[in-house]
DNA sequence: AGCACGCCGACT
DNA sequence: GTCGGCGTGCTC
């Protein structure tokens, strides 16, 4: 696949930021980039009415059109082609999930090259004496009192001064010249994320961590596999210690001389993470997240790109960073859902870590206190290594799950009496208190109990969510929103009643039952203002007793060591939902919940309430915890013929039209059958179905699932699929995507 | 996806 | 009389 420069080809294969899945052919013209035409070089091309950057793919001498009716390119933008890795991956990645691979280059690129923008790092200018300049005195520029002033002022720093900062001081531009001139002052011209060189050539700004066993096994069983494709699945409990393992493991790779990229969920690249490798390494951390500007994200790609950004931190598109000299990939929490793109190009970054780490034969850290079951099946199956951590720093076992029936309960913000005690005598203890609900709002809908009228948006198939702050009706899954009505609109009654509990109605539940302690609520919207969540976190670190409310958002991440109690106000909602990934994340979602409880002195409880106490999968967590729901769950999901043991990929139609929808749906399932048996082509095909919800914001959805046992089946009708699609003049009215290896299916 | 062309309703 | 609604077609 690589191809070598090409001299002087008469035709280049570009690929164009278009929902067009093939290459356009152009005519070189001008002069040829320095070192030859070749894959990866962006050229500026008229696409129509428009100016595009596209990439080169293919240098050729022939095309499927006369020559003469190509259109020469208008610019060469590259002398260079961009870094191989990253095509290698963006080709890949276009390929596995059949996404056209001019987009795919698109989202792949930081926004500055989408523009064109050369691959060149920004430099800034440091003013440093020269030997001359650090054995002179400032007397010998007596009639030149701003330039002795100036040298006065750089012998203050000996590793120079930037432009900014001398110019600030009101020195000029001249004065800096005049020092050159007479050899005192030499300019440099450095990248600007570069960082003064640490003199003492240490790598680590703070010792290590002594490692317990299972750290010390699981750290030598990396050591050993640097130099080779080297998968690994670290299965470690909360508090266990991952993290220092993959510390310590960077550290090794940057000690060989090559970069480590950390992939991590949106909600993990917090602060604090960030904090925690910063003031280990010496050696810069490039971090990539959505706060970046577009200038910072370029920066940061070129670093990487460069091989002058050892560490690189990022979440899920962080994937698409080029490396100079790859060592090792680590993907934490590798079982959270934020790893997977939901719409447009839906790429699962975990599993393209595992194909980039095959790539570049290094090894590959995936670590996790509940792993995928794709990631557990892979690991006990051998094809990849199982490392475990089963130890907590703090000595005491994981708090268990204690589940509470709700059954014929009398409930009070969602939460039954006994539960209620407990936090009292928590509280009383001097401890903190997480509530922990997965609505937002104050209840999930608002009932007229008059007639059985329920609140329901208009442009979905769902119930209105009641709020309080402020008072009116919202709709979650699109953005409508609606005053409160006074009566039902259906029978005139005023006996409208909120139905159910939702983290605002907890909040002021517990506030009215003890008055005395502060109450937070943690969720999307008391969170809204940027430092709220900080401020709270800030108030809990204190460790005064109070109450946490809120929803997942606090489950992940956040060390919170003075929380003794954990509450699940309901555990029913997640396990029961249709989706066969239902059971397996909202496992994973308790068993990180109840890693909040406990601290050092004290182990926890975590109460978990529920109406189905004796569903045989809640009580295996509760009693033997993830790993054994996991077998079990991997076994159901091998009877029903489901990933991992059987592959998905999901065609999904959406239109403002429901016929539409409908028919196209009919007519595509038909045609793939029929070619499927053309074929002989073992790929199984359900549907066309409405999804789950099937009209969300006055768009009608259905879907068509594909299964097989073997990837590249899926893989040849998904392509066949998308090419009939493509072709069909029907389709044009519907908007359609193929979901490969689909996290959900709704 | 964009962007243009093209053919029918309610406006100054 | 035109401004503009979005169906249809094309992009090397």
């Amino acid at each position: 696949m690589p191809q070598t420069p090409h001299p002087a080809p008469r035709v280049l294969g570009i690929a164009i930021p278009s929902p067009l899945r093939r290459l356009f052919d152009y005519r070189p013209c001008g002069e040829a980039p320095s070192g030859g035409w070749q894959p990866g070089i962006r050229v500026r091309v008229p696409f129509g009415r428009r100016q595009l950057v596209g990439v080169v793919i293919e240098c050729r001498n022939d095309s499927e059109l006369a020559l003469k009716d190509l259109k020469p390119i208008d610019a060469c933008l590259d002398a260079t082609p961009l870094p191989a890795d990253w095509l290698w991956l963006c080709r890949f990645t276009a390929r596995y999930y059949q996404h056209p691979l001019g987009d795919t280059l698109h989202q792949a690129m930081p926004v500055l090259l989408r523009q064109g923008r050369p691959l060149t790092a920004r430099t800034r200018e440091r003013w440093r004496l020269t030997a001359v300049g650090q054995a002179a005195d400032a007397a010998e520029l007596a009639r030149a009192p701003r330039q002795a002033a100036l040298l006065a002022m750089l012998h203050q720093h000996p590793h120079g001064l930037g432009t900014q900062a001398i110019l600030a001081q009101s020195f000029t531009r001249e004065q800096l010249r005049a020092l050159v001139d007479k050899g005192l002052l030499s300019r440099l011209e450095e990248p600007a994320t570069a960082h003064p060189r640490d003199s003492t050539g240490a790598r680590l700004a703070e010792p290590a961590i002594p490692l317990n066993r299972e750290q010390s096994v699981a750290l030598a069983a990396l050591h050993e596999g640097l130099d080779r494709y080297h998968p690994c699945l670290l299965e470690g409990v909360t508090g266990s210690g991952k993290t220092e393992v993959y510390l310590q493991l960077i550290e090794a790779v940057v000690g060989q001389g090559r970069q480590a990229l950390v992939l991590v969920p949106e909600i993990g690249l917090t602060p604090q993470t960030l904090a925690r490798f910063r003031q280990r390494f010496r050696v810069p951390v490039v971090a990539l997240h959505s706060g970046l500007t577009d200038h910072e994200r370029f920066d940061a790609w070129e670093a990487a790109a460069s091989g002058r950004a050892p560490i690189v931190i990022g979440t899920r598109s962080a994937i698409f960073t080029p490396l100079a000299r790859p060592g090792v990939i680590i993907v934490d929490e590798e079982h959270d859902g934020s790893f997977k793109q939901q719409d447009g190009l839906r790429y699962h970054a975990r599993d393209l870590a595992v194909a980039r780490a095959h790539h570049h034969a290094i090894p590959l850290l995936l670590g996790s206190a509940t792993p995928s079951l794709e990631s557990l099946s892979r690991a006990r199956s051998g094809d990849w290594r199982h490392l475990t951590l089963t130890q907590r720093a703090s000595r005491h076992a994981p708090a268990r799950l204690e589940l509470v029936d709700l059954r014929g309960r009398p409930r009070q913000g969602g939460l039954i009496p006994p539960v209620i005690e407990t936090i009292r005598e928590t509280l009383a203890a001097g401890h903190q208190v997480l509530v922990f609900i997965n609505r937002r709002g104050f209840a999930p809908t608002l009932a007229c109990h008059a007639c059985g009228w329920l609140a329901e948006c208009d442009h979905c198939d769902a119930r209105m969510t009641l709020h309080r702050q402020p008072p009116l009706l919202a709709c979650h899954h699109c953005d409508r929103r609606r005053v409160l009505p006074e009566a039902c609109p259906k029978c005139a009654s005023i006996d409208l009643r909120p139905l159910g509990s939702g983290t605002e109605r907890t909040e002021e539940t517990l506030a009215g039952l003890f008055p005395k302690v502060p109450v937070h609520r943690i969720d999307r919207d008391s969170t809204r203002r940027r430092d709220a969540f900080e401020q709270v976190l800030a108030e809990l670190r204190r460790g005064e007793p109070c109450l946490l409310v809120g929803t997942q958002m606090l489950a992940k991440g956040h060390h919170l060591p003075h929380v003794t109690l954990v509450v699940v106000v309901n555990a029913d909602a997640g396990l029961y939902a249709s989706d066969f990934r239902a059971l397996e994340q909202s496992a994973q979602l308790l068993i990180q919940v109840a890693g909040r409880a406990g601290r050092a002195d004290h182990p926890g409880r975590v109460l978990v309430q529920t109406l189905h106490g004796d569903d045989p999968h809640l009580q295996t967590l509760a009693e033997q915890g993830y790993a054994a729901l996991a077998d079990q769950l991997l076994e159901e999901r091998r009877a029903a013929g489901l990933p991992p043991f059987r592959f998905l990929a999901l065609l999904r139609l959406e239109s403002p039209r429901e016929d539409a929808v409908s028919a196209l749906g009919h007519q595509v399932a038909e045609a793939l059958r029929q070619w499927l048996a053309s074929r002989r082509l073992e790929v199984g095909c359900l549907g066309p179905v409405p999804a789950p919800m099937e009209r969300r914001q006055n768009r009608y959805h259905a879907q068509l699932m594909l299964t097989s046992e073997r990837r590249s089946r899926l893989h040849e009708a998904g392509a066949w699929l998308t090419a009939w699609l493509e072709a069909s003049p029907e389709a044009r009215r519907v908007r359609w995507s193929l979901d490969i290896d689909p996290q959900t299916l709704s």
